[in-house]
DNA sequence: GAATGTGAACACATTCACAGCT
DNA sequence: AGCTGTGAATGTGTTCACATTC
């Protein structure tokens, strides 16, 4: 699909595209060009230039990137176009309450089917409409509703018995927010969100100035 | 106070490091060495010892980091001793309300002295014991505080006005968990959080195999 | 003329491989 | 003998600068 292979930087940096473009929209603006990005965002142009080269010719030499059309090509890119992704939460702690109520999910077409739990006390409840379902059911939930990525939000103790479930089952995703390393095949892109470890880099970053 | 000028890349990994040698702690291991670290997390041993020797000798040839002291120098160049380092949350909707109920935070020494909103329903409420007050105060209870750090979690529309305010503020650090991007002084380190961008690379992941 | 697309130069990060301590 | 610490080699990502296209 792609004419090389595509940097790990450059892929983390599409969704910031996806920002800037809408921010552009809202103006009404038609076209903007590699230097409107830089002005923006902290991105040198010649870094969205190669970025988006990855992926073809997304611009017009002399004018620009038509706002529209490159928001159509990058959200092709990424996946978000008619297709929803559904995902579960693995515990249904502060964190998997706060994604559940996130609004924003809506409009990148994620739907939490559901979250899973031990707690007889959670079991049952719902929160921002996603119910909280026995963690005994996870596996099968995943297998019938043909689930690809899971969040996992579980506290560590627990994440060893939780990962030997997720091996029998054929996700390929998961969004790490706990403070574990975990370790899962090779086949199964981990992304960690941890946010004690982001404090910590801050702490760093004061005591040195 | 460092030999040479420390990459990104070593900083953000201080935090792994410190984790492994807890995981090695409460297995009453006495000394690691680096390919211990390697066998844990996925990061080389050449890239463990190289990141430490930018802060000095910690290690004993032909027998490793002793455990107890490698954690010690860790914390002490991350910041995490004796001190408290005290934020503030601004906002207080799903996200922050996680926050201010995280248990972690206790371990590293973090001290959330309040959360802002300007939500009436809010403010006096307290969630884990952080007490949520009037955004209006925010100015001067940084001041007051000598707050070095914010954690703003507030939803876009009023991002700006919350940075009109931060500007009047001596605040070296911003953890922002917006999807925005923020402009703000060069003297001001930001680490984003982006959980939406997270969610969108996954997808492309999953998309492209 | 103006802004993209891209090979080449450069900067930064990782990995190798071995000298230097314990 | 064993494992760290580190220059040198390699690999990856960024920036430059200009030919190319509209």
């Amino acid at each position: 699909m792609f004419r090389k292979n595509v940097p790990e930087t450059t892929i983390k940096r599409l969704p910031v595209y996806l920002g800037v473009l809408e921010h552009f929209e809202k103006q009404g603006r038609e076209f903007v060009n590699s230097q409107d990005f830089e002005d923006l965002v902290d991105i040198k142009q010649a870094i969205l230039r190669k970025d988006l080269s990855f992926f073809g010719e997304l611009g017009i030499r002399g004018k620009g990137y038509e706002v529209k059309s490159l928001t159509f090509q990058i959200k092709k890119l990424i996946g978000i176009d008619s297709r929803t992704w559904k995902t579960v939460i693995i515990g249904a702690g502060n964190i998997a309450q706060a994604l559940m109520k996130y609004k924003s999910f809506e409009d990148i077409n994620l739907d939490i089917t559901a979250a899973f739990d031990s707690d007889p006390a959670k079991i049952g409840k719902r929160f921002g409409n996603v119910p909280v379902l026995d963690i005994g059911s996870l596996e099968q939930v995943i297998n019938e509703e043909g689930i690809k990525f899971v969040i996992l939000t579980s506290p560590g103790e627990v994440v060893g018995e939780i990962l030997e479930v997720l091996k029998q089952t054929k996700i390929k995703g998961l969004i790490n927010f706990t403070p574990e390393y975990l370790r899962v095949s090779k086949k199964v892109k981990v992304i960690n969100v941890n946010i004690t470890a982001k404090i910590l880099t801050m702490f760093f970053y004061l005591k040195n100035q």
